[in-house]
DNA sequence: CCCGGTTGTGCAACTAGTTGCATAAAGGCT
DNA sequence: AGCCTTTATGCAACTAGTTGCACAACCGGG
């Protein structure tokens, strides 16, 4: 229920076509919801047939050819209901831990490997998100747009933080464990 | 692709029936892979065929009677060659942080009220895992499967205290929002 | 001028997860 | 006996997300 809000956001933020906001995805919005361009052109086209966007005036649309949108005034009124609705957190759910506990059952072979693997991965997420801050939030500007996107950019900045400490001790325990032998 | 590899490792810590499995999700496993009773019957259905569990040979089974699975070798071998196999982290989709950026541009109108309550709902869950952690870790105990399962419900305790630190960073900064202005 | 790569849009088929409901047995209650 | 609740299993239909592929236009080089 939240593809098409992140689509709404983002269009408001930036008119855009369907690679266009692909892109957009897979660069900044995608961190926190990630989406395919198949997702998104299928969901642009509901969001047209709905009346929330509408394409750009001046293109014509044809196969192969842009196509960019824009919000209209009945996008950005359901994007600020969606917003500001009660809503529950989705039940979330983490292979890396789900492997942790069936390796505590089956025996930790061959997962160090990938584990030492994520912690890279997280490493170098968090490198990219602190290059971002330290270009996009230099200390000073503080409208309240800036202050709520740089928010959302120190939780994934937390978030990674966490990934690489917590891979870390888990490596640590790792190297600790009698020869990474069965229960 | 996980979620039959989660009721493995359930059934491999101790056998269970569907009911019991949809419990226990509800409480440890389903911290970090959640599921619901239909999807848990549907997976266990096509387990069984797949030769991975059978029903344990003590009961006969028949409609809105008890029926418990074990996990055959066949199982065990599978469920631990996926622990090994490298896999990708998945997509990892999070409304609240959506709705933030949503916020940032459509104003924060409403989601005060929502953050506070989510704030309540981790704080909650962190009590939870400590209370846990006191109960299933005291100091002293250590075999490799209790590092290993003690390590898990650290991640998500530190989760949970990411999020409450989030949140209440977040609230912090909507009291110093001039008025809840829009951008 | 046509050939291959890039940009851009899109369909079809699939897998995973959710929601709503049906059904049956068992136990307690009056 | 008749009824209600709890325990337990399951189907059907839906929504969301993924994968693989097709196709059109455009742009550059030989």
């Amino acid at each position: 229920m939240s593809l098409p809000h992140a689509i709404l956001t983002a269009l408001v933020e930036k008119p855009s076509s369907g690679l266009e906001l692909t892109r957009r995805f897979d660069r900044s919005i995608g961190y926190f919801w990630s989406a395919t361009h198949q997702q998104i052109y299928r969901e642009l086209g509901k969001l047209e047939t709905e009346g929330f966007i509408r394409t750009l005036p001046s293109e014509q649309p044809a196969r192969g050819q842009k196509k960019s949108y824009e919000v209209l005034p009945a996008g950005r009124a359901e994007l600020a209901r969606w917003t500001a609705a009660s809503q529950d957190p989705r039940p979330h759910r983490d292979t890396l831990l789900l492997r942790m506990r069936a390796a505590a059952v089956v025996g930790t072979e061959g997962i160090e490997g990938d584990l030492r693997r994520h912690l890279d991965l997280h490493q170098r997420q968090l490198a990219e998100y602190e290059e971002i801050e330290k270009r996009d939030f230099p200390p000073g500007r503080d409208s309240s747009q800036d202050r709520l996107r740089h928010l959302v950019l120190r939780a994934g900045i937390d978030l990674e933080t966490f990934w690489t400490q917590w891979l870390t001790r888990a490596l640590e325990e790792f190297a600790e464990l009698p020869g990474n032998e069965r229960a």
